[in-house]
DNA sequence: CTGTTAGCGCTTTCAC
DNA sequence: GTGAAAGCGCTAACAG
């Protein structure tokens, strides 16, 4: 076309505030560009570095995301908005939950889109999967609370009912004791994802065993919780009881101890999301299914080494 | 149609793993039932609770939410994402900031669907706008403080540039301290809102200024950094220097010690919002263009009264 | 390379 | 009420 015209189109379509249909682009050309992603939570840890991250490696491919919570972790409130979205006719999706009812897996394969589950590696991904194992992540922390002295070790958990996530941390803590030659202890609490339950779970935990000498938490914010009790009861972290968690949580490190736990990488899981996605989109399928990402213990105060572990009996403190 | 056909043309679907091209349906129906929500950042405060109440009040009507970051908050980052969005076809739109480039308020108003300004009451809304006063907010603050007996009161804020909640925020702190009879301080340091940044930032103002007796930070995250700081010096807060935020973040109250600072009610925004646009989406304008939603003085130790502040100097202390 | 045309899968309208 | 047909605003395929 002739520079002029060009421009004067240009300059038309600027002056009436034309802006292409991508409704009718999306129908004739059976594409939507559009990545569905369906976490649990708008406010999950997930959200705030790995959607990011992922809009950030898509959107410069003209990708844009829709973004759906489920809210809870029922699979049946899943399905139903899995559906919905696939209606929309997303070219890819994203979901961050791992235990999926079969019918949310027959319909994810059926819709022929690349599919990625993202947080933790599962077995059988419906497509791909990236994340990192929740179990070896919580197995490498329990293990490293055992080579700091703890023996004593019990658990606060998010609640674990419907919730795959929390059941493999639940696993790699057994596994964990196991291989360090420590029984098993019944001592497991669990509380729903807030500061407040959190510290009253962790209270009656303490009440009940009071020889606990580390509580391992499922998640960051159940850690916050059982350290806002520590303080209100003026017990010393970690000489009365060590608090380990597992999400680092920009607050872990601004807690009072700095609290141990497991950093995530958030961000390199949404970039790796994107690539394996875009990848896929341009119809190269990845070579492996399952894509790794790090994670690294973060050993801060609230967990230092406990001063000579096997002779002496664990500290006993009347609470209150 | 006769009930057993309708059973049987269902079953089918089902069968067939029909669902309805939502797409196609869009085009012909010309409403896509999707609400475009455009945020700074995905981990802003502002996703946790209010997109997740958003969310919850438009889907039972059959709403989805496009989200978008614009990641920065350059106004034209942000005139180009909106763009991309309207070329969508959204049936409405919520943008969490409250500087629009004026292309970006000619684009909205052009579009013609309902747009909802969130976060800030903004003086000429586009169309509606739904948030509190970040002056009014931050007055009531400094008010407080001053009651408490803080004389010498600075700032740690976000970056102002291109930020007109920041400038709202310091507008606040002006109009406070003049009322109260006290003289405008020239303390005013700025961090990128992040724990690590703030706490140098803090630190560089103390350096500089270790008279102030009070530190008004513009957002949580920073007054979190400024804690850290503290705790690290072995100050004592709010003996050394009193701290307070703005945001009530759901670790404010966690901090050590708790930190004094403004509650948004963060869901009712997003009921709010999901209200007056589903109102709007059925052709009724509602009466008042802006809608305030409450916040709240969340009064705690970080601002502990100060002993006979009127007789007595602020304390000094040697930083180190 | 440019211009034309069929058709994407629905909704809506209008005739029956 | 039910059924047929037009058309939403693009893309893609194909003829010139």
């Amino acid at each position: 076309v002739a520079e002029e015209t060009r421009a004067r189109v240009e300059r038309a379509m600027e002056k009436l505030g034309y802006l292409p249909d991508v409704v009718a682009s999306n129908l004739a050309s059976n594409r939507t560009r559009m990545i569905a992603a369906i976490v649990t939570s708008y406010g999950s840890a997930l959200v705030r570095e790995f959607l990011q991250s992922l809009a950030d490696t898509v959107h410069p491919a003209g990708f844009l995301l829709l973004l759906g919570a489920t809210g809870t972790s029922d699979p049946r409130a899943e399905e139903q908005l899995i559906r919905a979205f696939l209606a929309r006719r997303p070219d890819a999706m994203v979901v961050s939950q791992i235990n999926h009812s079969s019918d949310t897996r027959r319909l994810l394969r059926r819709s022929g889109i690349p599919v990625v589950e993202v947080g933790g590696l599962a077995d059988d991904p419906i497509d791909m999967t990236v994340g990192f194992s929740n179990q070896e992540a919580t197995r490498q922390l329990i293990l490293h609370l055992v080579q700091r002295g703890y023996r004593r070790i019990a658990t606060l958990s998010e609640t674990i009912a419907d919730n795959d996530r929390a059941k493999l941390r639940r696993l790699g803590y057994m596994e964990a004791l196991h291989e360090a030659g420590l029984s098993h202890r019944a001592d497991l609490v669990e509380a729903p994802l807030n500061i407040a339950d959190a510290a009253d779970a962790f209270a009656a935990l303490m009440r009940r065993s009071p020889e606990i000498d580390a509580v391992f938490c499922s998640d960051d914010l159940l850690a916050l919780g059982a350290l806002a009790e520590c303080r209100r009861r003026r017990w010393n972290v970690p000489k009365r009881v060590a608090i380990a968690g597992l999400g680092d949580l920009e607050f872990a490190v601004a807690a009072v101890p700095a609290l141990t736990t497991v950093r995530i990488y958030r961000t390199a899981m949404g970039r790796r999301t994107g690539a394996v996605l875009l990848q896929a989109l341009q119809g190269e399928r990845p070579q492996q299914p399952q894509q790794p990402v790090d994670f690294e213990i973060m050993s801060r105060a609230s967990a230092r080494p406990r001063p000579n572990p096997t002779h002496q009996p664990a500290a006993t403190c009347l609470p209150g």
